[in-house]
DNA sequence: AAGTGGTCTAGACCACCCA
DNA sequence: GGGTGGTCTAGACCACTTT
């Protein structure tokens, strides 16, 4: 957070947040900011391009950064928010169940999943149900490198894993391809969750990668269909 | 297509994708370039940060840019790809059905879609069946902001809207949201497509947006649950 | 003509990795 | 200690919009 073009990221976007730069309105320009923050043009427009890729401005030539209207629910969904984040954004009643938690030589298939060759690498395995106002719609399947995830319990499984692995492990999650499909309910998934009168799930499988591009978990996320719901932001890079 | 970077960008690209490349080899490194495409080392860094941003490579402090790996018909598929190159990578018996094309008065619905609010814009409905090995497998319901897509035919809607919008029309498609979601098929659905022994839609609502920020098209593609799939690349932004 | 963002340059110092 | 990427600077020229 002492990097100069996070510091000016941070503070613009505080301040659209705030009101202070309203939908539709433009941002002070360039060599404004550069001559408010002290610094070159070049850093600006680093805080400058991160809020166009989030989604909070467009930048337009010869006139301006204008201010992009957001529905306050869709963001941030797009990529690698958690389960413990959005909850906090809902604010539903929501509890989790954790079913399981042991670390095992891994099957097959999960073998394949996170592209494991030798076989002495220990994965841990965190099954996990999501109860929304009395109903259990969610079923999340973790699947982690077991020497990445040291020290992983029972009450951090029920809380965030998230907030453990890169508070507490310090581990820097980099990127996550995700992949979104619609499938038949399991035997497990019936067992699992409260499916009567649902005939299909939503599965995202989530691989994700650390700093230095190693996969370190797959995810299996499925979701009862009235439940899911995943909203994007993209830019078109010519 | 002349700007320095770009041109870095795609060489790499093309490198990457013919090999010369591999998975988990190194770029050459920042100032190897710098010296061989004659620029600067900021310049240089653009390149590489694009290729980083759409998933190419991951860049490691103290090492180097790895190559990542791509599932071949992964990608590009997170954002923006038009239905006619998807057809295109995936090679399959695919048929246009334009069943509507007209421009009128919107909605209620589409008026508030648009953010529509003076009562004299007029907008271009466009409706069409995708057909996959014999079967109608999704609906699109496409809704353009009239005067922004003047000369749009039928055969154009049977080829590509957005090649016709980019190539012809010279629009900027600049960036877009989207919103995912699992519902009962309506009647029309169920008059449109194959849907029998389905009891499920996914439905991705789409709002596209110009360069200058504003919003043209909404688009509501219906799928049936079997013939979906969505992946998706996100980094994270600290 | 003046102001805006888009690109590019030639340096600099830093943090990190590895031999 | 030498190489790597991450950040930052102080300029420059360009394309575009607005007055």
């Amino acid at each position: 957070m002492q990097n100069k073009y996070l510091v000016i990221y941070q503070d613009l976007l505080e301040q659209i947040e705030d009101g202070i730069h309203p939908v539709d309105s433009y941002l002070p320009s360039e060599n404004e900011l550069k001559t408010q923050y002290e610094t070159s043009r070049e850093t600006v427009r680093k805080a400058l391009t991160l809020l166009s890729q989030n989604g909070y401005i467009q930048k337009v030539r010869g006139k301006g950064s204008v201010v992009l209207p957001r529905n306050k629910f869709d963001f941030p969904v797009s990529g690698l928010v958690s389960f413990k984040e959005l909850q906090n954004k809902l604010g539903e009643d929501v509890q989790t169940h954790v079913l399981t938690l042991n670390t095992a030589q891994p099957s097959r298939h999960i073998k394949k999943q996170l592209l494991l060759e030798n076989d002495d690498q220990l994965v841990t395995e965190v099954i996990r149900t999501r109860e929304i106002n009395g109903e259990r719609v969610i079923l999340d399947k973790d699947y982690f490198l077991s020497n990445k995830v040291e020290g992983l319990t029972e009450s951090i499984a029920k809380d965030s894993i998230y907030q453990y692995l890169e508070d507490t492990l310090k581990l820097s999650i980099s990127f996550a391809k995700k992949e979104i499909t619609v499938e038949d309910p399991t035997e497990e998934d019936r067992l699992s969750l409260d499916l009567t009168g649902f005939h299909n799930i939503v599965v995202i499988k989530n691989y994700v990668y650390l700093d230095d591009a190693t996969l370190f978990q797959y995810t299996e996320s499925r979701h009862r269909p009235d439940r899911f719901r995943f909203v994007d932001f993209a830019r078109r890079h010519h």
